[in-house]
DNA sequence: ACAACATGCGAAAACGATTTCGTGTTAATA
DNA sequence: TATTAACACGAAATCGTTTTCGCATGTTGT
């Protein structure tokens, strides 16, 4: 019962003409006469012929798959944008592979080295964790040295000359905090993550500034760092013992859901004696109790455009030698954590 | 600046010998002379040569690459088993290529004719819900009749004949109404979806038979059947209008969400009055308030076993006819939406 | 009737690698 | 000295396509 993929070779010997012709009818090619033509693409519809992608590739240099390299999957952030890829990647043709770094550095340079080698026509990535503490990108320079287009999203570095989109973070950390301080807040608390993550720098800026815009002083007392990923219920406890904030920020979404559990145990009123704001637009600040006021990421849009800027880049003859950093606008979702 | 990648017909030329010396240098050939080989190993490294991927696919054919077709990516469950998948195979040296169906017949099958013209050596996939409802698998057919391995995960049908992953759903929904029971529930009301899912269909069916086995009858009405994807606050409130329930066993964690949230409102105190226990073990069940009592799906185990049962048919030699399904055991994790 | 041209098709190279087989040189053996 | 074996390497086929070029035919024009 195993019908085997069908060649060129195949339907030339069967039908006792040359592969070229074969190829060439098969294209509706002027050269070969109708009732050539009309043979050949009947017995090839018949035995249900497709080309094969590898031989195209070879040939091409061209392999219609864009290579996706992200820290994690679990993670709502990642998911919608990698939907936002996979949605415009399709329309054009494209597939979509994807690997984990793991917020691995090693991981990463691996997976990269993997797929430069002709698997892809192109990449887009987020830095996983170690590589941004490292600092450490010369397997981007290397890929972008092979002539190998490259877009980065949200986990960038300008270290690298290459295409970049990325919300302003330092216009969201902004925005959350402006939209507390409206609220008549006086002491917001930050919780962030450690430094080397370029995006918690950019919003942790963004709180500073208007802090200070708005004549308040910024105490780092009420700045809780946690180790990414690790969500430490005990030290977000010690942490509200030692202040007592109307306010929190948090530059996730997780640390945000947490803060709030604790609050709300030692008897707080969201957003009544304090008000909550989160990062990453996810489920869990939706469906939270009560919903956790947020900034959306746009995960999809910039997945889209991601793609977008990438494939244009691919599909464009020449050798284009400027990049661009497209930058999108946060977007601050109201919810019950705060007051309106 | 440009390092374009060096092939072999480059080492040839510039070191005045034939491809193939070069090749079987670089494979350390035994037939090669010592200094043969490392005056090429030595500028093949130096010029940082590594073989071309499609080269190599087309000669083998073999990719190295697995191709999965899942109907959302922005899916906890679905991408706990993509994280699974991406584990096992990187360790084989495999990668992962993602489509998304969304859901819809049309693109499950674009999809992989796509990808079963080469560009992969064998598929892991979940129907997507259209196909589960037109019943409609030729396309699998087709894929597994030309001899490419096929693993169904999750959403599977009896009605093709390849390797399938799943949990015993049945007993899932068996073990959590049992749960219910044993806490002394006696109406015990289900949250499912459309019929035409079959881990639906299985859940509701475990529902039953716990039901019937403890003595307990099964009333229809309460049962209210919701369209997948499509959370309707009224629906679910009506029904509460309806039906008094002493426990709710929800076949997603979604509804079981918004089932707590409904009750809640109105006044009812979970666990006290109404235990509530929901399926697929995500984040939202663990911080809900109360945190919600669940079935985990084990989404990354399955994963793993589905990559390991892929690879290992692919990469048997012989063409083996017999395919088997492993069923994992659901397991119950207590929280604070029912009483321990 | 002969050049000029159009038509329809095939041979062969190319993409980058692997692998079988053959061959020329040297060294060992009878 | 003649035969053989070991050694080191190259030619060529192959994977499945695409594409350029060349070559027979047959047709047209003068």
């Amino acid at each position: 019962m195993l019908k085997k993929k069908i060649t060129l070779k195949h339907i030339a010997r069967e039908l006792e003409v040359s592969i070229s012709t074969v190829s060439k009818a098969l294209k509706n090619s002027e050269e070969i006469s109708r009732e050539t033509k009309e043979k050949i693409q009947a017995f090839a519809k018949l035995y249900n012929y497709k080309p094969n992608n590898i031989a195209i590739s070879l040939k091409n240099k061209r392999t219609k798959n864009i290579g996706v390299v992200i820290p994690d999957i679990v993670h709502h952030f990642f998911t919608t944008v990698m939907r936002g890829i996979e949605k415009y990647a399709n329309t054009k043709g494209y597939n979509v592979i994807v690997c984990l770094s793991d917020e691995s550095f090693d991981k990463e340079v691996i997976n990269m080295e993997m797929l430069a080698n002709g698997s892809i026509d192109g990449f887009i990535m987020s830095l996983s964790a170690e590589t941004e503490k490292k600092a450490d990108y010369n397997h981007l320079r290397e890929v972008t040295g092979q002539g190998i287009p490259l877009v980065l999203f949200d986990r960038v570095t300008n270290e690298v000359d290459c295409d970049k989109v990325v919300i302003d973070d330092q216009l969201a950390g902004y925005l959350a905090t402006k939209k507390l301080i409206d609220e008549g807040r006086k002491k917001i608390a930050l919780l962030t993550t450690e430094d080397y993550f370029s995006v918690s720098r950019n919003r942790n800026e963004g709180y500073r500034k208007a802090l200070l815009d708005n004549g308040l002083e910024v105490d780092k007392n009420y700045v809780l760092q946690l180790p990414y990923m690790d969500i430490d219920e005990k030290a977000v406890s010690n942490f509200f013992d030692q202040v007592k904030p109307d306010a929190v920020l948090s530059v996730n979404e997780i640390f945000g859901i947490h803060a709030m559990r604790v609050l709300q145990n030692r008897g707080n009123k969201i957003p009544q004696d304090i008000s909550i704001i989160g990062f990453t637009d996810g489920l869990l600040a939706k469906y939270a109790n009560p919903s956790l006021t947020s900034i959306a990421q746009h995960g999809q849009q910039m997945g889209e455009i991601a793609a977008e800027m990438l494939i244009q880049k691919i599909e464009s003859e020449k050798e284009d030698e400027t990049y661009q950093t497209k930058i999108l606008e946060p977007t601050l979702i109201e919810r019950d954590s705060t007051i309106n």
